[in-house]
RNA sequence: GUGGGCGUAGCUCAGUAGGUUAGAGCAUCAGAUUGUGGUUCUGAAAGUCGCCGGUUCGAAUCCGGUCGUCCACCCCA
């Protein structure tokens, strides 16, 4: 039989009217806030993709053949056992990796056109050669929405409500929770940490909601990180309290840290704002939430549903990106939506009950030829009044046509027989109810099934 | 990239001390005197037992590999 590939999925029509259904309320709102849809394409030189992601991410781009006999030129090549050699000369593309990369790609090579700060949204399938596992694919939507070119905080007050808007829409309880990346690396400085192990450290402090406190500890201690710098920076993380109480008590023990103080200062500045603005979820700060090692330099934040312990979007403030592809001294931030996550998320939660199925509302029983053609004069004029409906494509036995609406829950019959072409009559019937009303004509059939 | 579970009909699964012709339920298709559904009844079709190789007189069953899948780890811009 067939197989996909790994990582690949079908989505039955069933899955794509809840993804739409989803992406509506995504892209509507978007709108709402200003962004701009942009699309880019699946593909991207390897150069351009490899810019930022390092060794580790580059494993994960499918790369693309070159096309042409590239043994016939390059006759020592595989000889040579140098992987990266071999790759560099036979693929010189790849499938996109995320969304971000491409963006800022495409910000500096239209700068001259683009009037800034640029709100863009970007809704497109990215690939990742992951292996797979539970919510994790290998090829997914992202639904990303930026600003670039304004390092003023009302971008992360805008972006902090978008979340807490889409996903009010969506009926999804969440909490957003929100951490600034200075106030980390401050701490982490005020402990005199070696550089080295920073990266250990900001992973182990991701697994948080994952592994828990015991986990991240066991972790700490197994990269080398001392016993006593542990036992220091515990308390900050273990800190219980309001959002103020936090606020309050890090700037009160770190205020020795430029960083820390300049990050609680933004932290501050985005919390009040939205408190006279008024948020329909819960703003949380989490000072073991990382995200994005070197990619994110200030607020960063991350959604979670109520009493789940996983992530269905994120995003922050990267200032330094633009930079690698040679444009300075401009800010971005972001939020991406996890689609897939979502979906998982509302059919646990039976979301989509009220979504309606797109199967035609009306189908016309064929009788045959003749009585087909009277059908489609009929079925024409549905259409124009967006009702929707078919005729079954062929005449066969009126039971065997009525199983068949009643598979695909269309709700009404019209039965357009010789019976009913005599007497210049419509006939439908509602299969719901299972009565049969005649009509003299169209119009009053359509003004009442309405 | 590392480790583990799983792979039998379209779907959910039975089926091992290795032994004739591999089963069930649901779904599908056909019929129950030809213009009205969901029920019921009768019947049919459907599988190279993921694929390749090995052990054996004989393999769905044991062994190896491979592909797919699920889970965990690594990582997640």
């Amino acid at each position: 039989m067939y197989k996909l590939p790994r990582g690949m999925h079908d989505f039955s029509s069933e899955n794509i009217n809840k993804r739409n259904y989803i992406i509506n309320i995504i892209k509507k709102n978007f709108e709402y806030f200003g962004f701009e849809p942009i699309e880019t394409p699946a593909i991207e030189n390897l150069s351009t993709l490899t810019k930022k992601y390092g060794e580790e991410g580059e494993k994960l781009i499918f790369k693309i053949l070159n096309s042409g006999d590239f043994i016939k030129d390059n006759k020592s090549l595989f000889k040579e056992n140098n992987y990266k050699n071999i790759i560099s000369t036979i693929s010189n593309k790849g499938l996109r990796y995320d969304l971000t990369i491409p963006f800022v790609r495409y910000v500096v090579m239209h700068k001259h056109k683009i009037i800034f700060p640029f709100k863009r949204y970007q809704i497109q399938p990215v690939w990742r050669a992951d292996k797979p596992q539970k919510g994790r694919f290998r090829e997914f939507y992202q639904c990303d929405a930026d600003v670039i070119g304004s390092k003023y905080l009302w971008q992360e007050i805008e972006l902090i409500q978008l979340y807490d808007e889409i996903f009010t829409q969506l009926n999804i309880p969440i909490l957003i929770l929100i951490n600034h990346k200075e106030i980390i690396t401050g701490l982490l400085e005020i402990c005199n940490i070696d550089n080295n192990y920073w990266n250990n450290i900001l992973i182990a402090l991701d697994k948080w909601y994952k592994i828990g406190l015991e986990g991240v500890k066991k972790e700490l201690l197994q990269k080398g990180i001392p016993n006593n710098i542990i036992k220091y920076i515990e308390p900050f993380f273990l800190f219980k309290g309001t959002f103020k109480e936090k606020i309050e008590f890090f700037s009160k023990k770190l205020n020795s840290s430029n960083k820390v103080t300049n990050g609680i200062k933004d932290i501050k500045f985005v919390y009040n704002k939205l408190q006279e603005i008024g948020l329909n979820n819960t703003l949380e700060l989490q000072l073991n939430l990382v995200r994005g090692l070197n990619y994110y330099t200030g607020i960063v934040f991350e959604v979670m549903p109520k009493n789940k312990n996983y992530s269905i979007g994120g995003g922050g403030r990267y200032d330094n990106l633009t930079h690698i592809f040679g444009l300075k001294n401009i800010s971005g931030v972001g939020i991406s939506f996890g689609l897939d996550r979502i979906c998982i998320l509302m059919q646990e939660l039976k979301l989509f009950k009220n979504i309606i199925k797109y199967y035609p509302k009306i189908l016309f029983i064929n009788f045959g030829n003749s009585e087909a053609i009277y059908a489609y004069k009929l079925i024409k004029i549905l259409r124009s009044k967006n009702i929707s409906a078919e005729l079954y494509p062929k005449p066969i036995k009126i039971i065997k046509q009525l199983k068949y609406a009643n598979k695909k829950s269309i709700p009404f019959i019209i039965s357009i027989g010789k019976k009913e072409i005599e007497r210049n009559k419509i006939s439908i019937k509602n299969m719901i109810l299972g009565k049969e009303n005649e009509y003299d004509n169209i119009e009053t059939l359509i003004a009442n099934i309405n």
